[in-house]
DNA sequence: ATGCCCGCTGTAAGCGGA
């Protein structure tokens, strides 16, 4: 089984390239992230014309969720247990499925903005509703992955630069650390292979010429728990799919199970 | 060549993204 995750910063603005890829890449599952459209808006039709079911879950403008599936999709769940509300809106950045046997969930973390933001206390909350709902999720029934952009780089070697992200998002000791919480709750992070250069980046800016200089960060995740984990035979970033006119800004990460 | 930001929208000297 082949499961994929892909921030794809507006479905729409995408589509091509999403249905080209769907084609070329194969995937049984596929995350979404960035849907930027309401859960009637997505393109259901093109992409059931290819095969996948799909459970969809956004409100327009910001954020959106999907999942996309040609191994069966059962057991949809829209949002976190206790999801923290941003601006008393629960915004549309989790849904769950059942998909060939596995539990997957796509999520879209927030993204803090600034250490001193409300948005930021509202990231580490969020995690922690995250890491409740795969806690209350763990089962020795079936293989369990959260696939998705959470927003944090791991460690140092997760950005291109460490030095230029002092006093930044996305390499503070707290969103290390809630990440770190959730590793405890049983889930590994699956380190894809980058096929070119040295580290498995999966975001650079649009700006600078970042993906001609690789000034890129590994912020889109795969934390499998134990019986995922041992089923990956292979894992990469598609830094193809970042190539090129009508890109996203991410990259793809594909993770092959013997499943 | 991988190439100098993109997508959405209250169409803005706007916002969010990371």
């Amino acid at each position: 089984m082949r499961i994929a995750t892909w921030n794809v910063n507006s479905v729409a603005a995408r589509l091509p390239r999403l249905l080209a890829w769907l084609g070329s890449a194969q995937p049984d599952v596929l995350c979404l992230q960035e849907l930027k459209c309401t859960t009637e808006a997505f393109p259901h039709g093109e992409v059931t014309a290819l095969g996948y079911e799909v459970a969809a879950y956004g409100l327009g403008r910001w954020n959106g969720v999907a999942i996309l599936s040609r191994v069966g999709l059962g057991d949809v769940r829209r949002g976190l247990l206790d999801e923290p509300a941003y601006d008393n809106e629960t915004e549309p950045r989790a849904i769950g499925a059942t998909c060939g046997g596995v539990r997957v969930w796509s999520v879209y973390v927030p993204n803090g903005r600034d250490p001193e933001h409300p948005h930021y206390a509202y990231k580490l909350r969020w995690l922690e509703a995250l890491r409740a709902t795969v806690v209350a999720e763990t089962s020795a029934e079936r293989p369990l992955a959260v696939l998705g952009d959470f927003n944090i780089a791991p460690t140092d070697d997760d950005v291109w630069d460490i030095s230029l992200f002092e006093g930044a998002t996305h390499v503070t000791d707290a969103e290390r650390k809630a990440l770190a919480v959730l590793r405890d709750a049983g889930l590994t992070d699956i380190v894809p292979r980058p096929l070119k250069y040295d580290r498995p980046y999966t975001y650079w800016d649009y700006r600078q010429l970042a993906f001609p200089k690789n000034n890129g960060m590994r912020i889109d995740l795969v934390y499998a728990d134990a019986a995922f984990a041992a089923a990956v035979t292979d894992a990469y970033v598609d830094r193809e799919e970042r190539k090129g006119k009508g890109a996203s800004d991410h990259a793809p990460v594909v993770v092959d199970l013997s499943l």
